[in-house]
DNA sequence: CATGAATGAGCTTTCATTCAT
DNA sequence: GATGAATGAAAGCTCATTCAT
């Protein structure tokens, strides 16, 4: 799986071969489907288990309810797990935009981020916004937008300095 | 190209068969290989025609520098084109993920987007901003993470509220 | 179809490879499955093609009405015909004791045998026979248990004197 | 060795996998290979179990000449030996028509057969039949014809009224 | 005696590409 | 200009068989 998530992640999903994965992780090619039914479902149980680990570490000490200050940590939280783990938000990235693929995840995508997204919107609710949905869905496209440069261009993308400016426009 | 740009946009690069694109245009394969070289080909000169599409709008009246209202406007018209040529931006997100593909145009896509680059750079310099490089990023990746997110669900993602608050907090 | 009939004939259906049939054929696999839409939808028009040849030459001048002669007739063409087409002989048999694949074509085989074992049953009622129906099944048997034995050794196996003594039987 | 006599019965020799044998038989895949060479060894111990089973029970007390009482009483033997075991039968009709396969039991199998086809030649001459031998051939196609029909679709068949109507025509 | 992880040859199928017409 | 029959490399996948445990 972790062969098979680098390839996935740095060359797409069609591109690699079975075959590519097989040989990159030392194994027979058969042994993959001793594991996983089918090509799709390795990609499955890959983002899965990916996202999985993201998320477990958002639940915590959370009653649905936002402070100021977990609003700014919730952010900082976000971009820094950028860090770790680039081959899965490459492939999240890659895999968020094809509609064939993406049908495979909406409803686990959702399941985590549907209470985030609303999580976001009381916030800005609380803070007396006029439009919280909107402000909750901006938040949502501008940690996808960063993490998605971030994760294209790691070196030239200085993400400390851009999530200061962020974190400033929120305080 | 319109048949190939559709069908690429939506269900991918890999997955669309020159076939498939040959009857979905209603001529046939052969006539393809007429007019471009390979499929890696035709789908190079789509994007290349569709980039030169949507930043020839960028150069007008343009001398490089930009002043508040015209900043405003930058953000504006960068938003509003994503709602003509919906395909297109699909395309550009799907294959700006790709690292293999994304090499065949990154050349020129850093031939459009450079200059832009920079005349935000010197704008939030002017504004006497602290860090005007990474101010002049994070608009990109705003953008693009507006854009993507607007693209992937144009019915919900309410974009001209998001517009307005975009702009509320660069003014 | 016809390479491929032959194959599947002599060898079955599962053992004979789409690389064998196309080098039988001095073609490429690919262009196989240019005509077909995969090995079964091979299977299945070479044996529903078979069908019709077989069955046309039953339905000329009957009225559903056998006289004795044409009873007689009847038993010596479904005979005769196994000397021409043995490759077709050999499949059906084959296939006939397969469920799996039976299944794909019990319905126009019905759709063929029905009305001939309908006429026979007619036939031996007008006889006054006490059990038309068995009489019916036991013709339909004969003829398939003595194809099978001439087709599958066609050498040993006299079918002209067999088919003399069926007739006796009948007189 | 009965899972699989009735997997390879009810889908056939190549469609049924050692895997589905070991699972449908709850043991492991090694298991079976500690007891028999191959999946090919497995299909001809089975098979040849069964012979012995079937034709066994024909040895008895003849000395080789039929009585016209014995003659009757063998068909009738013959066709009820169809209602048990019909698993076996359903194999044996099965690969009697590969010739690949036929190949490996045709001499068992003419163990059994010749020396029954020989009593029944001898029944016919010293019955005084102007072809003793196409009489004998014939009623072996005709016991293999109708126990062919009948294992296809034992429901439909009524084996016991075809039965008396061979036995009348032999009287 | 029993397991099942592991292998790899070989299968069916797809598809970009060519080329005679 | 335009066709589509034909190719063949390469893909996903299956499965008989082995073998360390």
């Amino acid at each position: 799986m972790n062969t098979a998530l680098k390839l996935f992640a740095e060359e797409g999903y069609y591109i690699t071969s079975i075959d590519k994965i097989a040989k990159a992780a030392n194994i027979s090619k058969g042994l993959i489907y001793n594991y996983f039914q089918n090509k799709e479902d390795l990609l499955s149980e890959i983002f899965h288990f990916g996202l999985d680990e993201i998320f477990k570490s958002f639940d915590q000490n959370h009653d649905g309810i936002l402070t100021k200050d977990e609003f700014i940590l919730f952010i900082e939280n976000s971009l820094d797990k950028l860090e770790n783990s680039r081959d899965f938000w490459k492939l999240y990235f890659i895999l968020i935009m094809k509609p064939m693929i993406y049908k495979m995840f909406e409803k686990s995508l959702n399941e985590y981020l549907s209470p985030i997204m609303q999580m976001l919107e009381n916030y800005f609710t609380n803070q007396g916004s006029e439009n919280p949905e909107a402000e909750a869905k901006l938040i949502g496209a501008i940690l996808d937008g960063v993490g998605m440069h971030y994760i294209l261009n790691p070196e030239n993308f200085k993400i400390k300095e851009v999530k200061e400016i962020i974190i400033k426009k929120y305080i």
